[in-house]
RNA sequence: GGGCCGGUAGCUCAGGUGGUUAGAGCGCACGCCUGAUAAGCGUGAGGUCGCAAGUUCAACUCUUGCUCGGCCCA
């Protein structure tokens, strides 16, 4: 046995300083901090110039807080969406931006004045909104950090902002074209009101509290009716029906002007055996209400329940009723009509509903359609103005003796003989102040509306240029449409992904009320109306308009200061004349409007209206995705959104919604220190982003399991890689073995099943076919077949050489699939091996040759897997007895049909030899084994020795 | 309480218009290799397709109810 040698240094293993520890926290600052140095955003914006555009427009999130998961995951996508953009070639700018008035940050505001003992009211306003001013920048500021920390690529340093001047201005235009195209109005409604600080409060400023309230059962004398039980007994004169509601807020009586029954409800008419009185109540609730009122009203038992008349309750339509007050003439003598309410439940109460549209919401809209018209009777302090025919300059409402048992508004309605029962023992649930812990109420106040059901007047092109409308991407006229119908048009008009989105918004639009759009608030865009104080109607002037917006763009929404009015007004009319609203906007005005001062106002050159694209979580069919179509098709006569991409909400790991009293919340900052930002956008991408999805630690960790097996990818591409020129090593498609032109044709597949996820912007598709390419393509196939090629031919040897250059074909398509993605790493293997050739994120996708799809060679191909496959099964036997170790100590029989290819070299086997029969066998073999390539071959005289590839290489190495 | 949406292996996902033993990758277990080495390769075990009825010769796939979870509203 001769000495052996160690061939070691004779292998061509690959070589590269690309680490497989990633190490991502430490290193991506670094990356981002270059591409920052570099200007990359500017760059990729100059070298797409010209190309055909995709316009994302960036939904503004509220400048409050840090970012959170829902951050991160939308605006990963958003990044996706233009990195694959422009991948294809396209010029896909992306322009962030932030919603900044509103009340959360007015809260946030108030909430450091209390810490200072500050009193809110006697800080002028404009103060107020610099403090509040500052406070969004701040976030702003706080948040932009964060978003680029992701990775996120924009004009970081041109964001916009709903708070900047320009923006306010254009705020205030969009409003004044819903002004003099008719689209507002004075209207009132219901709000959320608390007496204790005279203001109105949004549903977030309201928390539940369980309380004890009295409850009171009060009849309504019948005085007409078409339902024939009744008629029957309003014939007899001196019979008297009673149409009885019940209630928990006594105080509402005295604002009551008219009844709800449920027309599906079934009533009974109990006579009062003590009495010549009946009670109208619906039946499943006639037990209940007995009970109620039983002990003061023994007679009520006296009829047995088989003999009490039934009223359906569709019979009571056109029933009128009067107030038990109506002895008080005026606004208690009118008439109670009794009205169908789809509402009117028979959970509790008596199945009759009193109705006061100054104090409910379904009150409002019902007396609404029934022309009632509420009556202001209940002040901000909550006490009944001093006109009031009853209880005039008392209260407040929510005082408990004020609506106590014996109270004044009890004793009243007892004397009056029109209360049955009263008791302060019914629990409940009811909405209190935040703040002041006060119970609320709900109160109507005037408020602004933007009209969903009147035609829409929009001016005609000439027209608008009249008025000043600067509506740079025109718009379109819908003649006699109103608001809903021009809205859902668009709906039908725009693509929705995933398809669902469109029922979602279109139900939205069809069933929800006119816009209300002012708010009673400090911090935000005035809505900038002067109404003429004698005829109740705002001044409509384009003249006038054109001053006030002027001036908001140059000065913000300061400039809408009551001794300014003059200054607007002009010279043709009188300040004293006209009152100066002193609402402010809806923020959800500001935010549908962002598509003109963004996308139209030409101040970000590279954006053009309409947006290709919205991309918002799904709560915002409700909001900014409906705020912003209702504000175009108002303004433009269409959507100012070719599409809507949605996305669900993240859970965690249980699938559980995150929140902070749940203790459940997974900070994506924490995140990013922990596994990098790679690793949240593999995350994102990887999940199915369209529905509610979760993360924990588990989920993580095998998106890190994933993330590595990309990355040794790449680093196995650099080492095999290494040194190669294609000028001196390249081989054409056409001369290479066919293992390498069927991996150019499965690139080819793969590069088609990308672009069509991309156009689909199915992204967990996109992430999915990548990874499985790696693994299951090169990996465990190509990679693992070719081993032997790339470390024992000899470099000029022809195979190695068409390796080689299918493996570089590889690096520059997976870099650049991989780029939108790992947008770090990417760039890291990039420059790994080309440190001088700029970012990888300034490249696009080349057209792959058509040539190298070759349909008859995959299908083969496709069968030598499948073979492949068996083989390697039918191995397994044998090792697990010790036979054979590696698969090259093998020898293998396969069927005679099977697929023409070097067999031997596909299943990593010692030799493979045609049989007669069907199946597969193995047997170890006798051949020795090459020192060098460890095959075993018959030309090895013996283990250790070389074999007649080797032996030539070596010798060209020696020489 | 109402509207809409969802529940396929431990994890992330595939499963046209109902039709053979429900798939993939990862993870896991076991094994091979020790020249991609805190890497690479192979084999294997995991699912009453949320639950219950119904339609059908046949349902993960259709209908209804329930349940769990989510978004929006009340």
């Amino acid at each position: 046995m001769t000495e052996q040698r160690d061939y070691r240094p004779t292998v061509f293993l690959p070589k590269t300083d690309f680490p497989m520890k990633a190490g991502l926290p430490q290193k991506e600052p670094g990356i981002l901090s270059r591409w920052q140095d570099e200007g990359l955003y500017q760059q990729l914006r100059k070298s797409r110039a010209g190309a055909e555009k995709f316009i994302l427009h960036d939904g503004p999130p509220y400048a409050n807080g840090d970012m959170h998961i829902g951050h991160a995951l939308n605006h990963i996508l958003k990044d996706m969406v233009c990195r694959t953009q422009s991948l294809l070639g396209k010029d896909a700018p992306y322009v962030p931006g932030w919603d900044c008035h509103g009340l959360p940050i007015e809260w946030k505001v108030e909430e450091e004045y209390r810490k200072k003992k500050k009193n809110k009211d006697e800080v002028p306003p404009k103060e107020f909104r610099a403090e509040c001013r500052a406070y969004a920048q701040k976030w702003v500021d706080t948040q932009r950090e964060q978003l680029k920390r992701l990775g996120i690529q924009g004009d970081w340093d041109h964001p916009y902002l709903t708070m900047d001047p320009q923006a306010e201005g254009t705020i205030v235009a969009e409003l004044l074209k819903f002004a003099e195209s008719g689209q507002l109005y004075r209207g009132a409604k219901p709000v959320m009101w608390s007496p204790v600080e005279k203001t109105a409060l949004a549903e977030a400023e309201v928390e539940y509290e369980d309380i004890v309230s009295t409850q009171i059962d009060v009849a309504f004398e019948i005085v007409e009716s078409n339902a024939p039980a009744i008629q029957k007994l309003l014939a007899k004169g001196h019979l008297r029906t009673f149409a009885v509601i019940w209630t928990t807020t006594p105080w509402t009586i005295p604002v009551n002007q008219a009844l709800a029954f449920g027309p599906e409800v079934d009533y009974v008419l109990i006579p009062d055996g003590g009495t010549v009185d009946t009670y109208l109540v619906a039946e499943p609730l006639a037990d209940a209400f007995l009970q109620r009122c039983g002990d003061k009203n023994p007679g009520i038992y006296s009829l047995h329940e088989s003999e009490w008349e039934r009223v359906k309750g569709s019979e009571l339509a056109g029933t009128i009723c009067r107030h038990p007050m109506h002895a008080l003439g005026g606004f208690f003598a009118k008439p109670r009509p009794m009205l169908p309410g789809d509402f009117v439940t028979t959970d509790s109460g008596t199945g009759l509903v009193h109705m006061s549209p100054d104090h409910g919401e379904d009150d409002f809209a019902l007396c609404k359609a029934h022309g009632i018209e509420p009556v202001f009777a209940v002040l901000g302090d909550g006490k009944y103005r001093e006109d009031w025919g009853w209880l005039g300059g008392q209260g407040s409402v929510i005082n408990p003796k004020f609506n106590a048992p014996d109270g004044p508004i009890c004793e009243a309605l007892r004397e009056a003989g029109g209360l049955l029962a009263a008791s302060a023992d019914y629990k409940h649930s009811y909405p209190h102040s935040w703040r002041s812990k006060a119970k609320v109420i709900y109160r109507c106040t005037p408020q602004w509306f933007v009209p969903m059901d009147r035609p829409v007047d929009m001016p005609h092109a000439e027209t608008r240029a009249e008025k000043r409308w600067d509506n740079e991407g025109g718009a379109l006229e819908h003649p006699n449409a109103t608001l809903r119908q021009i809205a859902t048009q668009a709906i039908a008009d725009t693509r929705f992904v995933p398809e669902k989105g469109r029922n979602r918004i279109g139900a939205m639009v069809e069933g929800r009320p006119d816009w209300v759009l002012s708010r009673q608030r400090a911090w935000g865009v005035p809505i900038t109306l002067f109404v003429d104080r004698k005829t109740g109607q705002y001044l409509n002037d384009p003249a006038v308009n054109a001053r006030i917006v002027a001036a908001v763009r140059a000065e913000g929404v300061d400039a809408w200061d009551a001794e300014r009015a003059q200054e607007y007004l002009g010279p043709d009319y009188r300040a004293e004349d006209f009152e100066q609203v002193t609402d402010i906007l809806d923020v959800w005005f500001d935010s549908g409007s962002t598509h003109a001062f963004v996308l139209e106002s030409g101040r970000w050159p590279d954006l053009q209206w309409p947006a290709d694209l919205y991309l918002e979580g799904s709560d915002q069919h409700r909001g900014w995705f409906q705020s912003s179509l209702l504000e175009s098709c108002a303004t433009r006569g269409r959507a100012p959104y070719n599409a809507v991409l949605t996305h669900g909400f993240t859970m965690d790991a249980k699938g559980m919604k995150m929140s902070k009293s749940l203790g459940n919340t997974i900070s994506p900052i924490d995140l990013m220190k922990e596994y990098g930002a790679d690793i949240l956008r593999l995350w994102a991408l990887s999940v199915d982003f369209t529905e509610d999805h979760r993360i924990g630690k588990e989920i993580l960790q095998g998106v890190a399991d994933q993330y590595r097996k990309l990355r040794n990818t790449f680093r196995y591409l650099l080492g095999a890689l290494d040194g190669f020129d294609h000028a001196a090593e390249g081989v054409e498609a056409a001369e290479m073995p066919e293992l390498e032109r069927y991996m150019l044709h499965r690139l080819s597949e793969l590069d088609s099943a990308l672009r069509q996820a991309i156009a689909d912007f199915d992204f967990n598709t996109y992430t999915r076919v990548l990874i499985d390419f790696c693994n299951e393509d090169l990996s465990a196939f190509f990679f693992d077949i070719r081993k032997d090629c790339l470390y024992c031919d000899a470099p000029t040897d022809p195979k190695r050489r068409a390796y080689r250059t299918v493996l570089d074909v590889l690096f520059h398509a997976l870099v650049r699939y991989a780029a939108p993605v790992l947008v770090f790493t990417a760039e890291e293997v990039w420059t790994t091996r080309f440190p001088d050739r700029g970012s990888v994120h300034l490249g696009a996708l080349r057209d792959l040759p058509s040539e190298w799809r070759d349909p008859a060679l995959a299908e083969r191909f496709e069968g030598l897997r499948a073979l492949r496959t068996t083989v390697t099964e039918a191995i397994e036997p044998l090792r697990r007895d010790k036979v054979v170790g590696s698969s090259l100590q093998a020898e293998v029989v396969v069927p005679a049909d099977a697929p023409e290819a070097d067999l031997a070299e596909l299943f990593i086997t010692a030799k493979v030899t045609r049989g007669q029969g069907e199946s597969v066998e193995i047997v170890p073999t006798s051949h020795h084994k090459c020192g060098r390539c460890w095959r075993h071959l018959p030309e090895v005289t013996e283990d250790g020795a070389l074999c007649g590839r080797c032996d030539e290489v070596v010798a060209g190495i020696d020489a």
